[in-house]
DNA sequence: CGACGTGGAGAACGTGCGTTCTCCGCTACT
DNA sequence: AGTAGCGGAGAACGCACGTTCTCCACGTCG
């Protein structure tokens, strides 16, 4: 196995073991166990934890858009169906909210490089918004209710949070035209 | 100093502790040096961490409900004041959030106690919003309004998230009538 | 065939922290 | 005054985990 398809394999398995039980429940050595990669060779690809949290955040974070950007576009771009994207996420198994969002709740004073993939991941979407939405008031409405869907949705399970904002989207964006 | 002194002290400091730093960043001891309790009466006060949390998380949603409460009733239950609040709320210094979105965040699988706290605050939250908006479609729609605006404050640092979401319930509420 | 270097498995180390234990001084009652 | 019990200060314990070290098997080159 070469250092490439181990850090491809570091960080599926972070990937999964960080998203599911947060960053600090998950040890090192539970990300060897489950990637099969050696302790010796995971910390020749990532130095400390801190960067492979760094770089599991910066790789969910492309993911993650690209597959809402993927579903909104075969929709004609329409800006409701991101609510109807984040409806499917809601119902996955394994749902647990933002994973941004939990990383920031973890980390009081998160390192720099983790605050600032916190930082992008919300800039990214509020810019990809913007591009969707004509009215950059009305993206950043769109935005606030997309975050609050997530959240809600994470706290009582309830993936018809997204139904909600969805309903909240449309008036906005008819009040628009 | 009796029993109830000592747990006052201690919920005094556990609040200010975990809400800055994180629960996990805390340790037991630097809630004892706060609070000026000793780690036996703690220990009496609180048998575990757990306990302790989860009463941090009980008292403050009583009072978090209670300030809006007030502030909002004191402008006629006007459901726009919850946004006003808001702003007023992310503009304190050490705003971080809201505490049980960050403890959430924090426990993958939290304690059965922990997991309550966290949803009776919501729970609450969205009763409140319901008796303050005749259409519970739009209270809900606020609700999502609101949760997006805390987590994109805490997240952007920019109290102004407040006045978009406030922006957005005006429409809402008006579609309604 | 033998020396060397690479990589894996897992022990070991240091630290932090939740929790408990020990010791000591003080107070209150006889 | 003497003693029994309460409370405080802080040491001690056990464990978990990030990180490093040791040792060994294996493949490669002279």
């Amino acid at each position: 196995m070469d250092s490439v398809e181990a850090t491809d394999r570091l960080l599926e398995a972070a990937e999964d073991l960080f998203y599911a039980h947060g960053v600090q429940a998950v040890g090192m050595d539970a990300v060897r166990e489950r990637s099969g990669v050696s302790l010796k060779r995971l910390y020749q690809c990532f130095p400390a934890k801190n960067d492979l949290v760094e770089a599991y955040l910066l790789r969910r974070d492309e993911r993650w858009r690209g597959s809402l950007r993927d579903f909104v576009h075969a929709r004609g771009d329409d800006p409701l169906a991101v609510f109807a994207w984040l409806k499917n996420w809601f119902t996955e198994p394994g749902f647990r909210g933002c994973a941004f969002i939990n990383s920031f709740g973890e980390f009081g004073e998160p390192a720099p490089g983790i605050a600032a993939a916190i930082r992008k991941h919300k800039d990214e979407v509020r810019a990809y918004l913007h591009g969707l939405v004509p009215d950059p008031r009305v993206a950043d409405q769109l935005f606030s209710l997309v975050e609050g869907a997530t959240v809600l949705a994470a706290i009582t399970g309830d993936p018809c949070e997204a139904d909600t904002a969805r309903e909240a989207a449309k008036v906005l964006l008819k009040a628009l035209v």
